[in-house]
DNA sequence: GAACCATGTCATATT
DNA sequence: GGAATATGACATGGT
């Protein structure tokens, strides 16, 4: 922590320095924070802003703990298609970046750059934490995050500082740009039609002078890059491709105009930590407090119709993109495509089942890549960092519940003065692995149960058997997975947008600090097994009073509704023992009911058991007619939860397909209609070029005194051989060949 | 209090 | 035929 204050401590004065030196393009490359944090905001790394578990908080409101939000991940899944999707649009990675790093401030502004957005009335979730861990509202940029797409702004969105340090950097670089072009460094890829219809729409093309610049910095940037890898891999037991993906991530957000942009990096940078030194008038007003989901979907829609006719077909494989080149750098980009890592970016961290650090990678890792200058100057920045071990030596006393920041810290301690762009992407991919094999951390009970939480609260899937004592095996843990609720256990949580809805109690995490408490504790198997179940080797369990299996069964006993009121959340929380209050909470109407009856069974057992094992279950114990159906109920209910909860997820899933459909159709629309309007065109013309030829050959033709003919008199038809026969205007063929022609088009 | 949404539950159909 | 799953309809709670 004291590291983390030192820096920002340290960035709050090299921005102000950055502030006063905009001007003059003074280098402070050194000083600038990593593009890490440039991009995603210092707040990725010091607030839990969970851009990596967005599966616990989608569109700024809470998932419910114990039930997926469908809608949530859907949207983020959706978000991520279109993300996939601008792989196959052939926008180039700079403005991509801009896209993803700027905030719409307004839906309703589109048309007028420049004006403010409005910021009141916060929205809540993600927004409102970002703003806050940025410490001013009116702060554009937040961290970069799949939620972050439905406020990513497609216009450069400028206040008028902005712009003004903006066109004055802008006559800086045009003798750059010059230069460039002097020495064959000019030729851009080719510019995308999509690229170009987003620059008509937004009617600016600033951007586009600037793009050259980058493209030329990236270059250098990737080729000195490229050199390191030889060292690089001969240190490293990462494989080249491995390497190369992770630096495919660094470029993906270390790249593109807003990098070269010192004015709102450093002003990000400064007002997270002290508002007040935020150069005001330099802030544009791109933090969006709008509904993050307002039109959204409307707006990508309009979007692609604009830059529809050519791209139809969304569904170009990534590969292909890879293969095109269109980046058209050399060297590193060679390998190192743009387009995909924003892919890669922003996939959710647990679907990065191939990233380079996945927890599957064992050894130690230690790069050095010296960045090159960029065009802010990042110069002279060794850039060290060290993968010891997955088995992580975290720093992490005071750093409850925050990995992120643990790993942070850890990344200091290693590397004090300047924390590198590549250390703290490792810290992400760490993470994920620690995200993957749900390792304790080594936190203690409060800080691990907080992590579980995390990580565990997104979809209510965590019922593994695989841990059971009944299920010692692998095997038979993925017998469990035949059924689509227990088995998306370890599917869900990695992959949250493709997991089935399972069935799950969250009182694990409710209960944490007392199991914490209790014995030793291990989140792992707290995580995985049910509560109740923890204790190996039994299915027989002793009714725990304080175990709970909460199935969301907060529904009032259809007898009694009078007590279905009472199991209303009070609003008062103190003033009910908080025994009384968690009972509430916890027990849903089946538990209490199992509990009534002493069911020795959890209903997470009960409802995910194999049938099989399940009555054997039943058949081992002593049970009464009033409990065997009780059981069997809650078996049935859980299960028909579960079903249901796919069931809408599926239709949801079906609703969003049908709207990209009338979205690809209506392209195809826009398409047919311009290539009609083409067709009517080539159609006029060659109607004018056949008027034009009749003319012509009419002028010719004599009669047999040599006069010319009258056109009001005779006209040309086009016999069936292809000649070409004089006729009389009153319908009389006039026995003459006026001409033949030897080629009908003619 | 109505409207809307999310979720659980039931009944039934389908796999 | 039974179990699992899917789904429409309804009830309930929350906002």
């Amino acid at each position: 922590m004291v590291y983390l204050k030192k820096y920002f401590t340290e960035g709050l004065i090299q921005v102000a320095i950055l502030l006063s030196l905009v001007g003059n393009k003074i280098d402070v490359g050194p000083y600038l924070p990593p593009w890490h944090e440039m991009i995603l905001g210092p707040t990725s790394t010091l607030a839990q802003t969970r851009f990596h578990n967005l599966r616990n908080q989608l569109d700024g409101r809470d998932i419910h703990p114990k039930s997926v939000d469908l809608d949530g991940f859907l949207t983020a899944r959706r978000l991520l298609g279109w993300v996939r999707s601008l792989d196959c649009l052939h926008v180039s990675g700079s403005e991509l970046e801009t896209w993803l790093v700027r905030r719409e401030p307004d839906a309703l502004a589109m048309g007028a750059p420049g004006q403010p957005a409005a910021l009141d009335g916060g929205t809540g979730g993600l927004e409102d934490h970002a703003a806050d861990q940025v410490g001013s509202p009116e702060l554009g940029y937040g961290p970069i995050r799949e939620s972050s797409l439905e406020s990513m702004v497609l216009v450069p969105r400028r206040g008028q500082e902005e712009e003004e340090v903006e066109d004055d950097l802008y006559r800086e670089d045009t003798e750059t740009r010059q230069d460039y072009s002097n020495h064959g460094h000019n030729e851009r890829p080719e510019q995308s039609l999509e690229e170009r219809r987003e620059n008509e729409l937004v009617g600016s093309t600033w951007r586009e002078d600037w793009r050259d610049n980058y493209d030329h910095a990236n270059r250098e940037l990737a080729q000195d890059l490229s050199d390191q890898f030889a060292s690089l891999e001969a240190q490293s037991s990462m494989s080249l491709q491995e390497c190369l993906r992770l630096l495919e991530d660094t470029f993906s957000f270390g790249e593109g105009p807003e990098r070269s942009d010192p004015v709102d990096l450093g002003l990000r940078e400064a007002s997270e930590e002290d508002p007040s030194l935020v150069h005001e008038p330099l802030l544009s007003p791109l933090l969006s407090h709008a509904d993050p989901s307002l039109d959204l979907e409307l707006q990508w829609q309009d979007i692609l119709a604009i830059m529809e006719p050519e791209d139809t077909d969304v569904d170009l494989s990534r590969d292909a993109v890879m293969q095109s080149g269109s980046i058209g750098s050399s060297g590193l980009m060679d390998h190192v495509h743009q387009d995909v890592s924003l892919h890669q970016a922003f996939l959710p961290r647990s679907n990065l089942d191939g990233y380079p650090f996945s927890p599957s990678l064992e050894g130690s890792v230690h790069l050095e890549a010296p960045l090159q200058p960029t065009s802010i100057g990042a110069d002279n920045l060794p850039l060290t960092f060290e993968l010891v071990d997955t088995a992580l030596p975290l720093p992490l006393d005071g750093l409850v519940g925050n990995p992120t920041l643990s790993l942070q810290s850890s990344i200091f301690l290693e590397e004090p003065v300047q924390p590198n762009p590549l250390s703290l992407l490792l810290d992400d991919a760490l993470l994920d692995g620690i995200s993957f094999l749900g390792l304790p951390l080594e936190e203690g009970p409060t800080q691990a149960s907080e992590l579980e939480e995390e990580l565990d609260s997104d979809s209510g899937l965590s019922l593994n058997f695989s841990h059971s004592p009944a299920s010692p095996s692998g095997s038979e843990a993925s017998s469990y997975s035949s059924s689509s609720s227990s088995s998306s256990s370890s599917e869900s949580s990695s992959s949250p947008s493709e997991g089935a809805v399972g069935y799950n109690s969250n009182m694990a995490s409710i209960l944490e600090p007392e199991e914490g408490a209790v014995g030793g504790y291990s989140p792992e198997v707290s995580k995985m097994c049910s509560t109740s179940y923890q204790n190996p080797g039994r299915y027989n369990l002793p009714w725990l009073e304080h175990v709970g299996h909460d199935h969301n069964y907060h529904q009032p006993r259809a007898n009694s509704p009078t007590l279905g009121k009472s199991l209303k959340p009070q609003k008062s929380h103190y003033s009910k023992p908080y025994e009384c209050e968690l009972s509430d909470k916890i027990w849903g109407r089946d538990e209490r009911r199992a509990r009534a009856l002493k069911i020795p069974f959890s209903n997470d057992l009960i409802v995910n058991l194999p049938v099989e094992e399940f009555n054997e279950l039943l058949t081992k114990h002593r049970l009464s007619e009033a409990q065997l159906n009780l059981i069997r109920d809650i078996r049935r209910r859980g299960k028909n939860k579960m079903a249901a909860q796919n069931c809408r997820r599926r239709k949801l899933e079906i609703l969003f397909g049908l709207e990209e459909g009338v979205a690809g159709l209506r392209r195809h629309k826009v398409r047919l209609l311009k290539e009609k309007a083409e067709n009517l065109r080539s159609v006029r013309e060659m109607k004018q070029r056949l008027n034009g030829l009749y003319r012509e050959v009419f002028s010719r033709l004599q009669d047999e005194q040599g006069r010319p003919l009258s056109a009001t008199n005779y006209t040309l038809q086009l016999g069936n051989d292809g000649q070409v026969l004089l006729a009389t205007r009153n319908g009389s063929t006039r026995e003459q060949k006026a001409h033949k022609k030897q080629d009908r088009r003619k």
